[in-house]
DNA sequence: AATTAGAATGAGAATAGTTCGCATTTGGAG
DNA sequence: CTCCAAATGCGAACTATTCTCATTCTAATT
């Protein structure tokens, strides 16, 4: 009967409880950094005596993706970055010399944007916002 | 004396005007689809007569990029769309069916970004704003 | 607790998009 | 017209990601 969270949660989601599948997710619930490519779970993983396969966090960041656990982001160079998805939609800044990530939420623009997709005959499904810039630290 | 257009412009640019860079740069000012990744450029200027190769595709599209020739976009699936610079600047929304591009200007949203820059203490040097939809022709 | 069928994993091969290395060609300054 | 640095074409190399399939695991059922 005695069941983790991270048990509870992949099987809401229709997943099975794995071993690979909990230490993931146990590990997205645990890092201090938020977003991180698929390379870097895989290398953290490692460093935490836990090893995956790399094909296997790919796989499970996917369903996770679809499950509603993570949410995937685009920053440039095209390669994928994921964080645990805290229920909170939010869009990102991001320092072009260190890397460093922010988040904000600004209702005026999310307003907007539906009514920019409407004007244009569009039903939106989704956006990706993200900011570039130089952060204090690196200016 | 008599220059081409096209000619005087990768000049301005700081490229030699050789023939693939001029036929890349003609094709691009005369093609209806605006929106196109590197494959698609190759593709159309073989159908075209204009054979050129791919690697030098990829290599004038960037240093077309870095003159400010072309603007690159990662609309999701990662791979590079470039599209010829008119000089307005302007974001973009996608149709998740069929591809369909359209472009819009939102002042309200670009103020907001300078705002929400320099609230996280960051200088702003670019923005990417994509919305996802389902276009009027495809619900 | 043992069985078991189907789902998940790991390892490496395969793929897609893009960049690189280098021998050959070309543009344009002199 | 000459000549060299710059540009091109080709295939090899690379990176991020997905696929294949033999092996292992989960969890439902005896
Ligand atoms: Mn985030
Ligand atoms: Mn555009
Ligand atoms: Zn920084
Ligand atoms: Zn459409």
């Amino acid at each position: 009967m005695k069941e983790t969270n991270e048990t509870n949660d992949l099987q809401k989601a229709g997943l099975k409880a794995t071993l690979p599948r909990l230490k993931i997710l146990k590990f997205l619930e645990s890092t201090a950094v938020r977003h991180l490519s698929a390379e870097d779970v895989y290398k953290a993983m490692l460093d935490g005596g836990d090893e995956v396969g790399l094909a296997t966090i790919y796989r499970v960041l996917t369903q996770f993706e679809s499950a509603g656990l993570v949410t995937r982001h685009h920053f440039e160079g095209g390669h994928s970055v994921f964080e645990l998805n805290e229920g909170k939609h939010h869009d990102h800044i991001v320092c072009v010399k260190c890397g460093k990530v922010e988040e904000f939420y600004d209702e005026t623009i999310e307003e907007r944007q539906h009514l920019i997709a409407d004007k244009n005959g569009f039903s939106m499904t989704d956006h990706a916002l993200t900011i570039y810039g130089i952060c204090s630290g690196c200016q």
